[in-house]
DNA sequence: AGATACAGAACGAACGTTCTGTTTGTCTAG
DNA sequence: CTAGACAAACAGAACGTTCGTTCTGTATCT
């Protein structure tokens, strides 16, 4: 994306010209209002009408930056991803003790849920991951994509709670655990209906997997 | 499916007339078209011409059995969720030891899912699940049947594994978990293909909530 | 006879894509 | 500095297809 400019001379910084300015402002209320549809719609009921209405923009202007629903599809859950690479603290830590580790590892499981997975994001990746099983054309684009988020998001956490006396490998099931758990979760709504009932569930699980960090 | 007929004389049971057994028939090839076509294609996929292909029927007698796609996405939930009341293993049971018990979990979460959820019926149930988050017609016909079957199922694993020691909320809690990881381990397939991968991760967290029924 | 099971044509609406214009920055020759 | 060719950004009509529903008609069982 970004041209590894040296300091010394910059004649052109990374400036994008006002053309594709006004394009990266384009492709991203399209995006955006490509999130929001899968939130308030599902997949099934995402439609370039709709998407283009939500956008505020016209066929033209859609179909010209994204030519295909596939293409938008695409584009849209790699932005959906690359946030949640970000590890829920900056830095590598140092715990003191245990009990430490302990409840940073609860409250950043807690901060997953809340932050990552239970907003419009979160559900709107659950559509296009549910839809993905099944359509081969979007398969082929993006499965490669979950599958380098998949280890890359394994390596972060991992790195960022290493601990000496268990197995990493053990340390990364645990975090893979916590992934699936939490977007379970996002299908828990139909049979509790209950927030409140859920964010408890949410806790118990984390204060769970928290306790098997020795 | 089968009638239990005992060989002897059955004159006025509750035999079903040769129509009836028709229509129970063609209603069976249908919803099981349905299940199929949701496992293979998903739910945006899923249209009544794709169903009526599968079923082997004509649009005739879908439309006649099912007079819209939201009833026969609604009765196809109920066939799905039904058989997964069943326990594991008939009756209440008793266990000497604490390694008893935990065993014994650990065995019936790899078993739900081995045979409830990574399976054609427990991956079309998601598709509905998924669906019905955005589509406020299907949610106002089938909510109350998904919220009710959680308290059914709860209330058949809690008390098939009842212990005195452990508060029986944290027991609901416990098994709430399972569901809702099993669920969310039926999108894990994007970013882990490998499934001998996935039943690990099962294997594990079947061990680490089995340990918690103390 | 009358209801039920089935068959298939016909419906308008909505789908995603393709196409032809029009506007608007960008870049370069003079 | 500017005229003008050119490509990108945008607008919207039109495409053929498929969607789910509705309908008229026929066969079969009660």
């Amino acid at each position: 994306m970004n041209k590894p400019d040296t300091a010394s001379d910059r004649p052109e910084p990374p400036t994008a010209s006002r053309k594709e300015q006004q394009a990266i402002v384009a492709r991203d209320r399209i995006v955006r209002a490509v999130i929001d549809c899968l939130d308030e719609h599902g997949y099934a009921e995402t439609s370039i009408n709709r998407i283009q209405e939500r956008a505020g923009i016209s066929r033209g202007a859609l179909t010209h930056h994204f030519p295909s629903k596939e293409e938008l599809m695409v584009v849209t859950a790699e932005r959906l991803l690359q946030p949640t690479l970000v590890p829920p603290r900056k830095g590598s830590r140092q715990f003191a003790t245990a009990e430490d580790r302990i409840a940073a590892v609860e409250a950043d499981i807690v901060w997953m849920w809340e932050k990552l997975v239970d907003t419009r994001e979160g559900r709107a990746l659950l559509e296009i991951l549910v839809a993905t099983r099944t359509d081969v054309a979007l398969k082929g684009r993006i499965s490669e994509t979950f599958v380098r988020w998949n280890r890359a998001i394994n390596d972060s956490l991992a790195a960022n709670y290493m601990l000496h006396g268990l197995a990493e490998e053990e340390q990364r099931e645990l975090w893979t655990m916590c992934r699936v758990f939490l977007r379970g979760l996002n299908t828990q709504s139909q049979f509790e209906p209950d927030h409140h009932a859920r964010s408890a569930l949410v806790r118990s699980f984390a204060r769970m997997i928290a306790t098997r960090f020795v």
